[in-house]
DNA sequence: AGAAACTGTGTCCGACGGACACTGTTTGTT
DNA sequence: AACAAACAGTGTCCGTCGGACACAGTTTCT
């Protein structure tokens, strides 16, 4: 859970873009880093991330937990090999469409990759490699942000603001939750408390009081940013 | 490190919302949930999160692990109370500075807490009950756009895309970290890999062979963001 | 026919969060 | 002044976790 780096990253690096496998001699293996992957997806999917243990996922492959252990260095690159399963790839980019059309799809569809998986939320926080899949979301939006006058680091920084932005939604909505589950709950006592203490905190009780439409934060957001880069863009534009 | 919220949240709340304490009988407690957290956050600030445990924290304070059970009721909580004294308050808004300078104070204060505190951004994940002070934090972004003609939601949307911002910017910062430290190694490695994997990620390989200064992200989307608010504020005032 | 290389299993260890029973201490009540 | 209730801190125990290691069984190359 911990951010500490170690020095496992080579391993971890050597399991994501390495060859697939190489032996010849001794038995055939029975498993695949990838069918451990699907296996350790399927428990976080279902109990979340913390619910995936060693144990529980070989014995939903009828394996032991120690036999995982030829297959994955520890728990971290299993626990790489699953957001990297889950995550997927980014869809084709349409043919005709311009950067903020391209920008606002990949946004829909990474924020429901984060909707079908919330442990994701749990597994890409700190330091960590970075798979292929993973990777090519990067290079969805860096590309469509290609020839529009922003620099190389321009467009990797407008790709972090992107990504945060849908990260930042993925985790809202996590908090908010289906209606009557334990979180729904944790979003009713937080109103109960702003409105216990409205005297310190007027602005926020007052905004809670208005009433609107839940769930316009995504599209509120990213229009912000999708503003605040077009303005750029066409400043770049005109000074070209 | 899950996600599931609990039947905890009612202890929770009442531990950072609640009175600090109110027994008379009994000898008197040599503690205090503040000096615990306080503990915690010492331990935490050396050796990251997944260092923090119920023996370490109570080792420090020169007590037995099971005595701070007596003033938290887990670790979870614990947790909740380190993350609320770390966050700490943001400081008082300047009384001349306009909302746009407000913003922008804040995001910096709120990046000098994480930069502070790397281990906030594993403590923050997931569905949690938020403490007096953090929401302060909140407080504060709300206040800064009254009066500019968005609606409560959209005020209380873009403290959620603010925060997003200075999230990805300080998980970002913690991946590369101090030179020669191993999430630098880290970021190398990911440069190399991109490298030799060029063909199928031309843009990020271009992007990153551009030279440029480093750590501009926090301003380019912090500019972003707060140009896509000025757009919609003076759309908004035009047809008032 | 070895021998080498590899797979899967069983056992063991230290660290973790936490339940529980217990001793000792302080305070309100009689 | 005596006692009982309430509380603080300790020590012990349990289940679960990630992981090291030795071992038996299997396949393939020499």
């Amino acid at each position: 859970m911990s951010g500490t780096a170690n020095e496992t990253a080579n391993d971890t690096v050597r399991l994501l873009w390495g060859p697939p496998a190489k032996p010849t001699r001794g038995p055939k293996p029975a498993l695949t880093p990838e069918r451990i992957a699907a296996a350790g997806v399927e428990v976080a999917d279902a109990e979340g991330l913390g619910a995936v243990s060693m144990q529980k996922v070989a014995g939903l492959l009828d394996f032991t937990k120690m036999s995982l252990y030829r297959y994955v260095p520890g728990k971290a690159e299993l626990v790489a090999l699953m957001v990297e399963s889950a995550v997927g790839e980014p869809g084709a980019p349409a043919d005709a469409a311009d950067w903020r059309e391209q920008l606002t799809a990949w946004a829909a569809q990474l924020t429901d990759s984060f909707a079908r998986h919330p442990w994701l939320l749990d597994a890409t926080v700190g330091p960590r490699v970075i798979g292929p899949k993973e990777l090519m979301w990067l290079e969805r939006v860096v590309a469509a942000l290609d020839g529009h006058g922003l620099t190389g680091p321009e467009r990797m920084d407008a790709a972090v603001l992107l990504a945060g932005h849908v990260r930042g939604i993925a985790e809202q909505s996590r908090t908010a939750g289906p209606a009557g589950s334990p979180e729904a709950e944790l979003l009713a006592v937080l109103g109960t408390v702003v409105r216990q203490h409205a005297d310190r905190y007027p602005a926020v009780a007052a905004a809670m009081a208005e009433p609107g439409g839940r769930d316009q934060a995504f599209d509120f957001g990213l229009e912000r940013i999708l503003d605040g880069l077009a303005a750029l863009i066409e400043r770049r534009a005109g000074q070209a």
